[in-house]
DNA sequence: GCCGTTTTCGGCCCGACTGTTTTCAGTCG
């Protein structure tokens, strides 16, 4: 798949074309095909002998012509052209905080800067000083900026972001003259990972916005304070709570909470489109409200700004532009899966392999996270370095939750495993042992470097067995550290709508797997989800919000999720499959 | 460079902050 290839090919000539000055919309439609491509599901090189490039919306004649003639030759003559005389660390230049294409073009053209070495040489030089628009201050800016650019390129994984802005929401919630405070941004759309952080607060009557913006600014905590104004202030964090986290705080009237909350939450690309919507009906957005004319039709709510045009409420989660504007319009959003539709957790590890807990603190903290039932699944032997479990382990094991079971009134401990998938494409137990199982959960942990046909033989191998009910992070990917196994998905999704085999969005931070393209992927092609955390210790149960954040950014609804069943229509997805044994699946196309 | 209830040309989102300036450009989200 040459989908991120193409698509980082599009962001550079974006970037590029924007140093040289090029017409804005003009580079702004290259970056809208950059995220297309890289939105995609399908395989672009398919898409290009199906002649469908066009149908990627952003793509039209001449993009198209580009990737056609990039996955023909390796070449494409227009990204050439861009980047001629100029280079693509010059071009990243742009990236540091405090530099444009604007200054990054003059540093280039009066001062032959063409690297992050290149600036800071000069600035040491003091040769900046005097080139317009560039004094004391800005500099110093720069200079900062290099030094932030140096140490953290890398977004930071949601689980991450998450407690620390629950610890900073609760710190303003104290503060004197703060009515209401929410975090907005990427992280409210539960985005995989966040780039920085996005808070909003309104203060009480007669309360300054710049008091409040002092008392953010100088809370513990803060390294760097980037701006402090009457309605935004944005700092760095120190270590503790992350390293060169950027943290904003706006704050607003009431009377504009609801606007500014939908303006802060995003995406870019979805307001981008409510606006056209909005100019087109003669009316304005901006974070203050909704108005036609002078009149301010609403703004206090954020609902009033989809009623003014004409649109259900859409869940931050879906704000991607893709389709939910349409969507909402049409009154037919789906209905989306919320944690209290959660039944219980469908992966969870104990001592018995490399968790900590014991079968009774995991079915004692389950039942009191409100679940119904919690799936107990050890690794198998294969997977040695997590002490996974033989044959007569797990019939011991089984007897054990057996017993422990008749002791539990009203909740379930269900007997299962992770069984690992071997690199033939058998599973590490034998079938006599997994149909003693309530549920089976099979995973590759070895031999990543398979090539894509090899993997997705042996994938398409566990989804035939007959005892076989969820892959689990079915990509292998760890968020900024591994890209996943190659794997045919399309294959992999048509085999299991098929067999009635589940696939699982693992919740775990570094994993997120599937993710969210591949989530609402699964509902169109009819495969059900299990959404579970792979807690290895009880404190990470809570992990399960992560997994429902990308359920809930794939469109999924409770009905799409295993795990919302009640405890005797999950057991009957799991014993439908065996039924089915004996029927040959369709040969493979 | 794309796109079409504005339809093959003429649009393409909007405002705040900073640091520089002497009325505004550049950057950011």
């Amino acid at each position: 798949m040459k989908n991120a290839e193409i698509a980082a090919l599009f962001d550079k000539m974006a970037d590029a074309l924007e140093l040289g000055g090029e017409n804005r919309f003009r580079i702004n439609s290259y970056r809208k095909a950059a995220r297309a491509i890289g939105d995609l599901t399908e395989d672009i090189g398919l898409l290009d002998q199906q002649n469908r490039l066009k149908d990627i919306p952003g793509v039209g004649q001449g993009h198209a012509e580009k990737i056609s003639e990039y996955l023909r030759t390796g070449r494409m003559h227009r990204y050439d052209e861009v980047m001629s005389g100029i280079g693509e660390e010059t071009v990243a230049l742009m990236h540091i905080s405090g530099l444009g294409p604007k200054t990054v073009a003059m540093l280039h053209k009066q001062l032959g800067i063409v690297d992050v070495s290149g600036l800071e040489k000069a600035i040491r030089e003091d040769r900046l000083t005097g080139l317009k628009g560039l004094a004391g201050k800005k500099i110093e800016n720069i200079l900062r900026g290099i030094e932030f650019y140096k140490t953290s390129l890398e977004r930071i994984p949601l689980g991450v972001a998450l407690p620390v802005v629950t610890q900073i929401v609760e710190m303003l919630r104290e503060t004197p003259g703060v009515a209401a405070v929410q975090p907005a941004g990427s992280l409210r759309r539960m985005k995989e990972t966040v780039g920085d952080i996005d808070i909003l607060a309104a203060g009480t009557a007669g309360v300054k916005g710049q008091e409040i913006i002092k008392s953010f600014v100088n809370m513990p905590g803060v390294t760097q304070v980037l701006a402090a104004g009457g309605t935004k202030g944005s700092v760095r964090l120190e270590e503790g709570f992350h390293e060169g986290l950027q943290v904003d705080l706006r704050v607003v009237e009431a009377c504009s909470f609801g606007s500014a909350l939908q303006y802060f939450t995003g995406s870019k690309e979805h307001n981008m489109r409510l606006r056209e919507i909005a100019k087109k009906n003669g009316m304005k957005i901006s974070e203050y409200g909704i108005f036609k004319g002078d009149r301010k039709l609403g703004g206090r709510k954020e609902e009033d700004i989809y009623k003014a045009l004409g649109m259900e409420w859409i869940p931050p989660e879906m704000r991607e532009d893709r389709g939910e504007i349409a969507a909402a319009l049409q009154g037919r959003l789906p209905r989306l899966v919320k944690a209290d539709d959660i039944k219980g957790d469908l992966h969870v590890h104990s001592r018995w392999s490399d968790g900590v807990s014991t079968l009774e603190e995991i079915a004692g903290c389950a039942r009191a996270q409100g679940y119904k039932y919690c799936v107990v699944s050890d690794h198998t032997k294969s997977t040695r370095i997590a002490n996974g479990l033989d044959e007569r382990r797990l019939l011991k094991q089984i007897k054990e939750i057996d017993s422990l079971n008749k002791k539990l009134k009203g909740f379930r401990l269900l007997k299962a495993s992770e069984c690992d998938i071997l690199s033939d494409g058998s599973m590490d137990m034998p079938d006599e042992i997994l149909e003693r199982l309530d549920i089976v959960l099979a995973a590759i942990h070895a031999g990543f470097r398979q090539p894509r046909e090899k993997t997705t033989e042996r994938v398409l191998a566990a989804i035939r067995n007959p005892y076989v009910n969820v892959i689990v992070h079915p990509t292998g990917r760890l968020i900024s550290m591994r890209e996943g196994y190659e794997l045919d998905m399309d294959r992999v999704m048509e085999a299991c709508a098929e067999t009635g085999t589940a696939l699982e969005i693992n919740s775990h931070y570094d994993r997120l797997d599937l993710n969210d393209i591949n989530a609402r992927k699964a509902k169109q092609m009819g495969v059900k989800v299990a959404v579970s955390t792979d807690s290895h210790y009880l404190e990470q149960l809570w992990q399960m919000e992560l997994g429902l954040g990308v359920a809930r950014r794939g469109w999924l609804e409770a009905g799409d999720i295993i795990n919302t069943y009640p405890l005797e229509k999950l057991l009957r997805f799991c014993r439908a499959k065996r039924k089915k044994k004996g029927k040959k699946p369709a040969a493979r196309r």
